[in-house]
Formats: C-alpha cells, sequence, structure tokens
DNA sequence: GGCTTGACTAATG
DNA sequence: TCATTAGCCAAGC
C-alpha cells in the first residue's frame, strides 16, 4: 500500500465538520515528519470520495497553494459543515481537530 | 541512485 | 503576528 492511499484512508475519517492538520495525517500513516508529502498527497487527489478539505495546516490556516481558486472553495465547504473561520481566516483548532487513528485499525483493505 | 520540487512544521527575530 | 530558515521525505526525471 502506498503513501498516498494512506493518506486518503486517514482522511476518510474525519467526520463533516471537523479539520485535521497535514501532520497529524502524517502522524497517523507512521512518518510523523512527512507533512509536506501529505499535502503533495492531496494535490495529487483524483478520489472524490476523500474529504480533502478538512486537511488544513497547524495555525488553522487554509494552505492556498495548488490550483488557483483551491483555497476558497476548501473555506467554503469547512464554512457549509460548520467550521468556522475569523477574519484572518484561521479556524478553532483546538476545538475541532478530530483525533486520528492509524489506518491498520480501520482496515484499508479497499486499495 | 542522485537531484529537484513542494496543499508542511517548529523555531527564531 | 508576520517573515525567514532549516529539516523533512515521497515522487518524478
Amino acid at each position: 500500500m502506498g503513501f498516498r492511499a494512506r493518506v486518503y484512508a486517514v482522511v476518510r475519517q474525519v467526520p463533516e465538520g471537523r479539520v485535521v492538520t497535514y501532520g497529524d495525517v502524517a502522524a497517523a500513516i507512521g512518518s510523523p515528519r512527512a507533512a509536506r508529502q501529505v499535502g503533495w498527497a492531496l494535490a495529487a487527489l483524483s478520489d472524490p470520495t476523500v474529504p480533502w478539505q478538512r486537511v488544513i495546516n497547524a495555525q488553522g490556516r487554509i494552505s492556498g497553494r495548488g490550483e488557483v481558486g483551491r483555497a476558497v472553495l476548501q473555506e467554503q465547504l469547512l464554512v457549509q459543515e460548520g467550521v468556522g473561520f475569523d477574519d484572518s481566516g484561521r479556524c478553532d483548532l483546538k476545538a475541532l481537530r478530530y483525533p486520528l487513528q492509524p489506518p491498520e485499525l480501520y482496515g484499508d483493505d479497499a486499495f
């Protein structure tokens, strides 16, 4: 199972209205220092069942690289789910962060 | 196999 | 709070 498949398996655990950071996802798949690769994996994402919008950076902000307009869409999707952002584009990470479990515990054989 | 490229992070000023 | 820096590691050439 590839790195990206594990990233997707973990991200799918995140329920509506909750968020996780790239670092959280990296730690859940066993590579605590691979936050950048998590972002890379999501940039290459083609699976519509993965709630990629719930993955934000450790500062509670949207990482606006990648496709133009993607960041705006991401914030809109999160707001729809009930995630609140302040005037500076930050959300309450402390309250909304979701505790992830390693994909092994969930049976990710679908990959 | 070596090099470059990042949806990152933590530390520092 | 913002800007800069060094470390990180999977992918693609």
